[in-house]
DNA sequence: GAATTGCCGTACCGTACGTTACGGTACGGT
DNA sequence: ACCGTACCGTAACGTACGGTACGGCAATTC
């Protein structure tokens, strides 16, 4: 009697790369979810995909894994590290912060964004899903990976406070800038958002966060009384 | 041949109340839906609230019906207009915000919260489910109303800026107080919320929202420059 | 050119769920 | 005493899904 012939790893797991074929499946399958018409299916995905479920067994492992392929193929493809310059003042702070609150709040507005995180905050409940922490690594924590070095150069120049931490004063500026975004779409909140308004909230969160933050002779003035 | 007696209104729609029976089996199901260990089903509910699945069909229609039941049950529970006294100055205005920050965050923080929110999100992506609509309304929505007199107090008695309108200083307070906090909750991140932590951050957030909006002598200053 | 491999398409199995139906029980009204 | 109502417990049905198995086809390898 033959063993069923375990397969030890049957994703793809050469660091994160997947092959061509694969990225097309993957990619099927979040369209798939972005349209949100059928609840995300093995099924589904094998038939959208015009690939046989047995591959994406194969391939992914079961169905977690597809999902979880799904979510990380979707991060691997946001990769933008911003190297922080030399000469920093505050103008070029402010800018760059703006820059990244308009690009946080067109990521988090993005329909994508949107089924990904009701996809991982749905699975987040029902235990031994490492969906939810795979989100939260390459989105919110990713974000603030990225903006922690220009914090800190900010803080370094004298630019920011430093009695608190790069962490706090990114938390602040997160929620300054997300507010109440996030969990109203997640809702399912219509909320038009054009970029027009994307741009005006990104901006005024900037000016609230150096005033908040920002080491002027005036803040200073104030912090002394 | 008897035709099928259509029930109209099979949940109970007087208003919004529910039996004293009906009460005990939706927090039963509420329960349930918090310990996270089954997906909630109708068998589940029937079974841990001792009643039974046709008993579940008349009263509340379909699955569906249960669930909305369950969460328009839970916001009914929660019910307090705090009112805004009269002479109103800074002090008193930064306590009742604070104790407002501190209200949002623990509830948010809550089991119970982070339940009926997974929930409402994992329906609300899926069409037809108002359950994301009534979560909000009752959520987010019931939070702003229920601050939104106190802004308007301050705006009023020249406390608070009343440039932006009370929603936008609501949202702002809103982001500085929930930062990355409920997101990271629902996509199941640790995160230790004692008691203590959440005052330190309730008071923060209460510092720095005054320190945006309050206008004193100080700030006055600074906005002319 | 035969064998192997990788994949597609489809059929199939077991299970879990939503929904309905049925038998039995308790209780208030007449 | 009798009936209607409301409810419980359980069984049953249809469906949808996760997962597996098998046949066929094309490309690659030997």
């Amino acid at each position: 009697m033959a063993e069923p012939l375990k397969k030890d790893v049957p994703r793809a797991e050469r660091g994160e790369g997947f092959s061509k074929r694969q990225c097309e499946v993957l990619d099927a399958a979040l369209d798939l979810l972005v349209s949100g018409d059928d609840r995300l299916s093995m099924s589904a995905i094998a038939r959208t995909a015009n690939c046989s479920k047995e591959t994406l067994y194969n391939w992914f492992g079961d169905s977690d894994g597809v999902l979880a392929a799904i979510v990380r193929r979707q991060a691997s493809k946001v990769r933008m590290p911003a190297d922080v310059g030399e000469g920093l003042d505050l103008a070029d702070l402010r800018q760059r912060l703006e820059v990244f609150a308009i690009d946080l709040l067109t990521v988090l507005t993005g329909d994508m964004s949107v089924a990904l995180n009701r996809l991982a905050i749905g699975h987040a409940g029902s235990a031994k899903s490492t969906l939810g922490s795979i989100v939260l690594e390459n989105g919110r924590f990713a974000m603030g990976r990225r903006l922690k070095p220009l914090i800190e150069a900010g803080q370094q120049t004298g630019l920011l406070s430093a009695q608190d931490n790069s962490e706090t004063l990114f938390r602040t500026f997160f929620g300054l800038v997300v507010r109440d975004v996030q969990i109203r779409l997640l809702l399912g909140d219509k909320l038009p958002k054009g970029r027009a308004s994307i741009s005006a909230e990104a901006a005024q969160a900037t000016s609230q966060f150096i005033q908040l933050y920002s080491i002027s002779t005036t803040n200073a003035r104030i912090r002394a009384i």
